[in-house]
DNA sequence: CGGTCTCTTGAGTTAAATCAAAGGCGGTGG
DNA sequence: CCACCGCCTTTGATTTAACTCAAGAGACCG
C-alpha cells in the first residue's frame, strides 16, 4: 500500500497463452518492476492479502509483532521467492525489505486464476506450498529443541547452499539481515548469536567478512554443529539414546 | 504399512458424480474405516507418501525423530482432519496413535484427481493447507518466545476451542496425549510441563480431572497467560516496550 | 491387590537472557 | 581526504527460567 505503480495488468486469460515455457514466475514477467527502499514494507500483518509477489532481486524479512511488542521473524524470502501464495483473505505476517528489493505483483485473483486453468502452473503452486511447509516443519524442530550453537550452523548452512546453488563464489555466503534479524528468527537475543558467531570464528568454523557476509572455512564441520545429520541418522537406527534437551 | 486392510478403491471419476454436496470429507465416505491400536503407526517419516488420510475418530501424533534421538511433535491430528495432503514425495513426520483410532484412506494420487477435477473441492483444499500454514507460524511464535505458562496456556486454550466448537460439555478438554506428549510438542521437558500444570491448577485457572482431562475455571484469565492477544494487542499500537523474552 | 507405568515434586545445574559498557563500521560533512 | 557521529555489534558480569537428576506418589491394569 506503500508502493508507488497501480499498475495495469494483464487478465488472467492473457497472461496464459503467451510465456512458452509456462513457469510461476513467468507470469510476472509482464509485470512492472517496483522498488522498495531498505526498511520499506510491501504490506502488513492484517491487510487484505490482494496480491502475490515475486521477488526480483534484493531480500526481504517476513515478521509478526507480538503483544509485547517484540518480533518473531517467520522466514526471509530472496529473489525469485514468491511471496502471498498460501494465504486465504488476510496476510498473516508483515513483509519488509532488508536491502533496496524490486519485486512484480500480481492480484491474488489474476494469480489463482492463471494457475486454475493451467495443468503445468498447478503442480508448481503445489511444489512451493510443500516446500514453504517442509521450511515450516524445520523451523519447528530448530526452535524447538535446538542450541544456539546448532540453529546458528543451520541457519549458515541453508544460506550456504543457496550461495552454492545460485553458484556464487565459493564459501562466501551473503547475509543481508542485521544480527537483530538473525536473532529474532533463530529464537535468540542478539548478544546470543553475536557470542556464538564469535566462538564460531574462534573455532576456525569460519571467518567474518564485515558485517554482512562470512566465508564457510569448514563446511563439514559446519554441518555436523548444525545436528541436522541431514535425514535421519546413518544408520544406526534404534540408537535413541538418553539425550534430552540441548 | 502395518495396516491390514489393502483396501479396493474407487476411481477417481467413480469418487467425483456422487456425493451431492462435495466435501472433502465426503470424498473418504465410501471407504473402509481402519482401526489402529493406540501407540501404533500409520506412516513413517521418508515413507513413500502414497495415502491421504481422514481421521474419522480418535487421535494421532505427528512427530519427527532427530539425530540424538530426541522426539519433536509438530502437531496432533484429531476426528475430522487430514492427513498427507501437502506433501510431494516422501512423509516428512511419522504418524502415530494416541489411543484407539479410526482412519479411512484414499491413493494420494486418487485424492488428487478428485480434487482437480472440482470446482468445490480445490478451494477446500486450499483452505486446509492455508489453516495448516498458519497452524506452523503460530507454532513458530510459540518456540519462539513464549514462557512454559504462555506456551500451556495457548495450548490448553487451543483444545479448550475444539471441545467448544463440538458443543461438548462446557470447560471440559479432553487431553488424549500424554505430558510427554505434550512436551515434545511444547519444546518443553515433562517435569516443566507437570509444574506448570500444577501452578495453573493452584492459580485456580484450571482444575485437573484425572491424567486425561481438565476443567477449565477462568478461560478469559487462561486466554490472557497464553500472550496472544488473540490478533495484536488492544488498540494501543505503538506502544512497542522495551520487552524482551519471555 | 499388587505391579507397572506415568506423573509429580524437590534440589541443584546450566545455557541463554538480561543488564551494562566499550568497540568498530559506515556514512556525512567539513 | 579525514574526522566525527550514530548505529550496529561485540564483549563482560550477573541473573534466571528451564533443564537435569533423583525420588516419591498416584493412576490404571490385569
Amino acid at each position: 500500500m506503500l508502493l508507488t505503480s497501480y499498475n495495469r495488468e494483464r487478465t488472467a486469460a492473457t497472461l496464459l497463452h503467451e510465456a512458452e515455457p509456462e513457469t510461476l514466475n513467468g507470469l510476472f514477467s509482464r509485470q512492472p518492476v517496483e522498488f522498495i527502499h531498505p526498511g520499506q514494507s510491501i504490506f502488513f500483518e492484517g491487510d487484505e492479502a490482494k496480491h502475490v509477489f515475486e521477488v526480483v532481486e534484493g531480500a526481504l524479512r517476513i515478521f509478526r509483532i507480538i503483544s509485547d511488542g517484540r518480533r518473531v521473524i517467520t522466514g526471509f524470502v530472496f529473489d525469485g521467492d514468491l511471496l502471498g501464495v498460501s494465504l486465504k483473505r488476510n496476510y498473516l505476517y508483515s513483509a519488509e525489505a532488508i536491502v533496496g528489493t524490486k519485486v512484480r505483483r500480481l492480484t491474488k485473483k489474476n494469480f489463482e486464476a492463471a494457475v486454475q486453468d493451467s495443468e503445468e502452473l498447478r503442480p508448481q503452486v503445489f511444489e512451493r506450498v510443500c516446500d514453504e511447509m517442509a521450511a515450516a516443519q524445520d523451523q519447528m524442530v530448530l526452535l524447538s529443541c535446538k542450541s544456539a550453537e546448532e540453529r546458528l550452523c543451520t541457519f549458515l548452512l541453508k544460506h550456504l547452499r543457496r550461495a552454492a546453488a545460485k553458484s556464487d563464489v565459493q564459501s562466501m555466503v551473503q547475509l543481508p539481515m542485521t544480527r537483530q534479524d538473525m536473532a529474532d528468527y533463530l529464537g535468540l537475543t542478539i548478544e546470543t548469536v553475536s557470542r556464538t558467531i564469535t566462538k564460531l570464528s574462534t573455532k576456525g568454523v569460519l571467518g567474518c567478512v564485515g558485517r554482512h557476509s562470512v566465508k564457510v572455512i569448514k563446511p563439514m564441520l559446519l554441518a555436523q554443529l548444525a545436528g541436522d545429520d541431514d535425514e535421519y541418522g546413518w544408520g544406526d537406527a534404534g540408537a535413541a539414546e538418553d539425550r534430552r534437551h540441548h
